[in-house]
RNA sequence: GGGCGGAUAGCUCAGCUGGUUAGAGCAUCGGCUUUACAAGCCGGGGGUCACAGGUUCGAACCCUGUUCCGCCUACCA
């Protein structure tokens, strides 16, 4: 065999010591000089497993080890897939368009849009961004996240843009996307509208106020609400058609309060009577219950809240006050006139925008809209054919299409996102789309391909300056990787071979938006589900179970971790939640997985080291080896291992095919294989030769084989021990190209668990034996002795007395009643005489 | 309000479709150092499996109810 010289190092000087941190950054760097992450566009023989990989928001916050958890977990799929024979399609993708870097920027320079103009605003998140995504991509590749990295894409690139523009155009020509002018859900402090998605319920006390309304001939009438600010905006009071108690008021007009304005009451089967007095009061809008009335009722509008969450002209003397501060002013004013008649605490939710917290308002508006509403079944239905890990994940999505109130609204009156590719004629308000080819454009810069608009043949044209909802965006991932938008021969033959992909990981809390807008863009697009496979992976937490995040101080940064424990170490502790559940850091798990890896150098620096120049490991086949007994048994279970890892790693379950690894490694091989063979290497006699070079052929394949599983948990160590040693036996650039163990079903031999479970028993008492003796572990004794009450173990134990002494380190073996220690099979007695 | 996940040793967690005496790592205690590894090895102690019922020859596991933790979801103003 050919020694490859480049990487030959003198077996015997292999080095005591794993020194990680110089052997990552080694590393590290091998894989990037050589490519061998690298997505084949041209390998047509092998299968393609393509990864929807997450784009994490670059600039929203610094990425902890939570995410390296996440991103680890889906890794170790993805390294298995390519040990299997997979073309594997990687990409490494950066979020940075939208709000979440908006957001970051106005915190970061103590500014918000109002006070800085567009552009300058653009330039710093452009700044950022850019910024960012260098910091990512060292971190990613310090953590061994085997992303071909030259396939990356910023979601703010041209590649996106146009691919977020065209999506527009494709639901615009089917009839998919509307501008519409209706109350949509609006954040005071970004002052932008949101989506459904964009708001989360939080749980806030607030306070039931009874207000007392008058009957026009002066009855006192009383309504519980939680929102007094909007009095002035109040367009009707509501009773249930079955409360007799108000049917007194039919056709009759109220007076509110303050204002003195007549409002109409009206019925609606929705009022609880059970709720206050059973009488409500109906804005321009207070919540969703006032926009469905006033939509369905056709009530008057009498919009009080401003686009800054102020009050405006209608709330009179309120006019200009936040609707907090309005609040406390209303709620004095009407205690004066004594119109308040009680008022109770209370636990109610609010929706608050997810970005800010701020809770959100109703605004008229014209924006666009993806119509969503009516595909609802196509979108369950689309979450069926999709394989989900855990499967009880799935629930989330069901629920959140099942509960979904409201068409997407994509617009944002925002700056940095990609912009809509559509103009309008200030004449007639004719919507001119930008031309396909032209992709991707800025109306606000660029013209349309026309000077007139083709309806009135007006000449003044302008601009959307509205940007699309991030999501927008993100939710072509799938798409904005096969290079959809584009028409040229390879981006179709790309989009033929990688869509749908094999393979979307992700963290939960996105399972409502990215997830969910991924899937309305694929139906729509493409009438095909974006990917096969979901892996949902939990969160990380602190050592105290809380939810790991900047703001709560409970932050460990990966950075940290690596440089002192390795990145191997890390992908350890990450291995040791089971997908969707949560895991807490312990620094104490990331030291146990940095015990691993000394171990694992350790062991195979006990081969390498007794290796000698010849040594040529596939000089025989296995089977043609004089096999001991316990030979036999290492081989099945190592057989075994395999088998279990490949099922595991198969149904996505690498937590157990790690530690039935470990297990294996640890307790099967380390601790008892090679405690009960490593004496051969102490005998220099001739005779032994033979024997040693068995020994070491077993070792061998046994190392290499579990150095392969364990490769893509431990990608570093692992592949300096393929480099420094295994690759002068063995073909390829990297063991993460070499193919996964093969089950070798002629190393299962069905009768070593029996057999072995005798010598172990041997082996366990006289270990016990020896402590009890003070005696050495390796200390060798003259004799052991062994009474059998089961006549069958005689003939065993004289085939394999060998292996015995060989374990319990003693120089004869001798049947005798005298043994008196009782092993773990109660047949079997065992004494050591020194 | 509805739903999902979890509760097992001091700590972090395994425990598959029910089957001897419930496991691992860490921690703890005792012992062992020229022969891969002291960042090691060998051995020991430690559990009313959240609680209460039920099914069964047999329950950590299945069923019913309860408590606590986390999450998703929800128009009672």
């Amino acid at each position: 065999m050919q020694k490859n010289t480049e990487n030959y190092i003198d077996f015997k000087d292999f080095p005591k010591n794993y020194d990680y941190q110089t052997v990552e950054k080694k590393i590290s760097q091998y894989w990037e000089d050589n490519k061998i992450y690298k997505f084949e566009t041209s390998d047509k023989s092998r299968k393609i497993y393509s990864v929807d990989t997450p784009p994490p928001y670059v600039s929203s916050s610094h990425l902890h080890v939570g995410h390296v958890m996440s991103y680890s977990q889906a890794e170790f799929i993805i390294r298995y897939k390519r040990m299997k024979g997979f073309n594997v399609f990687y990409p490494m993708g950066f979020d940075d368009n939208g709000l979440p870097t908006e957001r970051y920027v106005e915190k970061k320079y103590k500014i918000n849009k109002s006070k800085i103009t567009r552009e300058d605003f653009i330039d710093l998140c452009l700044k950022e961004t850019k910024e960012g995504i260098e910091i990512y991509k060292s971190l990613w590749k310090s953590a061994g996240i085997s992303a071909d990295y030259d396939l990356s894409y910023s979601t703010i690139d041209e590649r996106c843009r146009k691919t977020s523009q065209k999506s527009f155009l494709d639901l615009y020509n089917k009839g998919l996307i509307e501008r519409r002018n209706e109350p949509i859900l609006w954040c005071p402090q970004c002052r932008t509208s949101l989506a459904q998605a964009d708001v989360v319920l939080e749980e806030l006390t607030g306070v039931l106020y009874d207000i007392e309304f008058k009957s026009m001939d002066g009855k006192s009438l009383i309504i519980s609400t939680t929102r007094p600010e909007l009095l002035g905006g109040c367009v009707a009071v509501y009773a249930n058609p079955a409360d007799d108690r108000y049917k007194f008021l039919e056709g009759r007009n109220v007076k509110t309060p303050l204002y003195n304005r007549e409002v109409p009451v009206r019925f609606d089967e929705s009022v609880d009577m059970g709720y206050g007095t059973g009488l409500m009061m109906v804005c321009t809008w207070g919540d969703v219950e006032d926009v469905k009335k006033w939509k369905e009722h056709k009530l008057n509008t009498a919009i009080v809240v401003d686009k800054a969450g102020r009050l405006n002209a209608l709330s009179e003397k309120y006019n200009g006050l936040s609707v907090k501060d309005a609040k406390k002013a209303v709620v004095a004013d009407l205690n004066e006139l004594f119109l308040i008649k009680g008022e109770k605490s209370l636990m109610h939710n609010v929706g608050v925008h997810d970005r800010c917290s701020t809770p959100v308002e109703f605004i008229l508006a014209e924006q666009w809209f993806i119509k969503i509403l009516d595909s609802k079944d196509k979108f369950i239905n689309a979450g069926n054919q999709m394989v989900w890990h855990p499967e009880f994940m799935k629930a989330r999505y069901d629920e959140w299409i099942n509960n979904l109130k409201w068409d997407w609204n994509i617009s944002r009156q925002r700056f940095y996102g990609v912009p809509f590719p559509v103009w309008y004629c200030s004449e007639c308000g004719e919507i001119i789309t930008a031309v396909e080819s032209k992709l991707p454009v800025d109306p606000v810069t660029d013209l349309p391909g026309t000077n007139k608009c083709p309806k009135c043949g007006g000449e003044k044209l302008k601009p959307e300056t509205d940007v699309m909802d991030t999501w927008m965006t993100s939710s072509m991932t799938p798409l904005i990787n096969s290079r959809w938008a584009y028409n040229d021969h390879d981006s179709k033959e790309l989009l033929n071979m990688i869509y749908p992909m094999g393979l979307r990981p992700q963290a939960q809390e996105i399972i409502r938006t990215w997830l969910f807008y991924t899937v309305v863009k694929s139906i729509y697009h493409t009438e095909n589900i974006p990917f096969k496979d979901i892996m949902i992976s939990g969160w990380g937490l602190d050592k105290s179970g809380k939810k790991m995040s900047k703001s709560l101080g409970n932050f460990v940064a990966p950075e940290d971790i690596i440089k002192k424990y390795s990145a191997d170490a890390l992908r350890y502790w990450a291995s040791k939640a089971n997908l969707g559940q949560d895991l807490r850091f312990n620094e104490e798990d990331v030291i146990a997985g940095r015990k691993l890896l000394i171990k694992i150098w350790n062991a195979t620096r006990f081969l390498i080291t007794n290796v000698s120049a010849e040594f040529n490991p596939y000089e025989k086949n296995m089977t043609e080896l004089n096999l001991s007994q316990i030979d036999k048994w290492v081989l099945t279970e190592l057989e075994n291992t395999i088998n279990i890892c490949e099922n595991n790693m198969e149904s996505y379950e690498y937590s157990f095919a790690l530690r039935t690894a470990t297990d294996f490694f640890y307790n099967i091989y380390c601790d008892n294989y090679l405690e009960i063979i490593k004496n051969v290497f102490w005998d220099e006699e001739e005779e032994n030769a033979d024997r040693k070079k068995t020994v070491l052929n077993v070792m061998y394949f046994i190392s290499l084989n579990i150095s392969k599983i364990f490769a893509p948990f431990m990608p570093f160590i692992t592949e300096e021990l393929y480099l420094t040693f295994y690759k002068n036996f063995e073909k390829g650039n990297s063991i993460h190209l070499s193919n996964w163990p093969e089950l070798k079903k002629e190393l299962i031999f069905s009768d070593s668990a029996k057999i072995s479970a005798i010598l172990l028993n041997i082996l366990d008492a006289s270990r016990k034996l020896r402590t009890n003796l003070n005696l050495h572990q390796n200390h060798k004794v003259n004799k052991i002795l062994i009474k059998s009450l089961n006549a069958d173990y005689i003939d065993i134990i004289n085939e394999i007395s060998g292996d015995i002494r060989s374990a319990v380190r003693s120089e004869r073996l001798i049947f005798s009643d005298k043994a008196d220690f009782q092993t773990a099979d109660a047949d079997i007695f065992i004494s050591l005489e020194k």
